[in-house]
DNA sequence: TGTCGATTGTCACAGATTTGTCAACACTCG
DNA sequence: CGAGTGTTGACAAATCTGTGACAATCGACA
């Protein structure tokens, strides 16, 4: 399990937090003002940070700043309020890896935290290569060979057939794969994905009409099959 | 089906948001106004809540924190318009889940609905691997083997098999298959399941003619057993 | 035990829904 | 502007689903 460490001065949006993160299977420490901050920190050692910039006696830059000295890749996610003048470059300078600015919602807070972890992990993970009938995907190299020749595929098409690589066997519905593929702020058509689908048979299929690899579950979904 | 809970007091935004969600296959509910809606809450029973903050009588974030208070996990989704100032009522508090600010495309408003659900049915796993007599079913993989070989089931076959395999030995009404597995903006004829019995008579059975496992109870409805 | 109305089994087929496929359009970025 | 990429709509093809017709079966009742 993940800890993470939240820094928040405020009462309920400590619950609130607590609760967001606690639920989505964090371990969850909580330090109400700077002066607790850096203990809490150096005792719990968390996975992440989450930092409400305004903060009672030491400020919110000062932690973040503190934070990095001590442990350079620990993300720290800031939250600011609206209408703070927040530039890129104070953040930068901060050392902040990312930002949300209230109001926001708990869903997009844990998206973030989850894709720092994620880069986190991915940072430390070993090169990602998979390997299916002809075909070898170098995920990190974003290269796809088929029997020795590169195929070139475009971003998006990577971004599916990672996570259909990621999802073997299981049969996935056109929702689940705007969600997880193309993310919260997109909503394309269905019709999109049977497209992107089509071009994955036509780059990786030996037979594109009768597709082995990237099945049709009439009704309901897509399904990958090594 | 999953039923969904839209409180708002527009009538027109009523209806688009009906429409939306059915279309979808939701079982929709409606509340006007904030009196009404708790009580509605707790008959329906809904999976997830849409909500307008924007209310007559008790206000919206009232009627947020209670839902929350009352069933802390189930999902609810916030509209508010764009020049609300949502700054100081931060949704965290609030306990909603995820929020979109008007306007909101039909799409955006069902793609984030369908990932609260998606996200709660993960938390809810179950199993999702049956078997009786030679048959194996995997609902994720959407596979059904019969003594090793791969037997086709179209999604309506699968739907209603999960029903039965979810109530073993109990009698089922045509009616209460209806509802469950057909959804109540239906109205096909009870023909119409006596023929998806046989397909899966036909199908899972060793001597159709006299099936063990979909039994009918006459003048009632059928019976599964293993 | 036999009859009769009601219920269920069975089948084929048309209409509805879903998917494959392609070409055109939109958007981004240099 | 132009190349590369992603998205959408249109239409055909594939597949599924509901329905009516008729046969078979059941159960109540005399």
């Amino acid at each position: 399990m993940e800890k993470i460490l939240v820094i928040e001065d405020d009462p309920a949006v400590q619950r609130a937090l607590r609760r967001t993160f606690e639920s989505a299977g964090f371990d969850v420490s909580v330090a109400a003002d700077g002066a607790v901050a850096m203990e809490t920190f150096r005792a719990a050692v968390p996975r992440i940070v989450v930092l409400d910039l305004r903060l009672p006696g030491k400020s919110g830059q000062d932690i973040c700043r503190e934070i990095k000295r001590e442990s350079a890749n620990t993300p720290i996610l800031v939250l600011s309020a609206a209408s703070d003048v927040l530039d890129k470059v104070l953040l930068l300078e901060l050392g902040a890896d990312d930002y949300v600015t209230k109001p926001f919602s708990p869903r997009e807070l844990l998206a973030r935290v989850r894709a720092a972890v994620r880069r986190l992990n991915q940072a430390t993970d070993k090169v990602e290569i998979f390997s299916f009938d002809d075909v070898e995907v170098n995920f990190s190299k974003m290269e796809l060979h088929r029997s020795g020749q590169l195929v070139p595929l475009t971003p998006q098409e990577f971004k599916t057939l990672r996570f259909f690589l990621n999802n073997p066997e299981r049969v996935i519905s056109r929702t689940e794969l705007l969600n997880e593929v193309w993310g919260y702020n997109n909503y394309p058509t269905t019709r999109t994905i049977d497209t992107h689908i089509l071009r994955l048979r036509q780059k990786l299929e030996k037979d594109p009409t009768d597709p082995v690899h990237f099945r049709t579950v009439h009704g309901t979904g897509y399904k990958f099959v090594r």
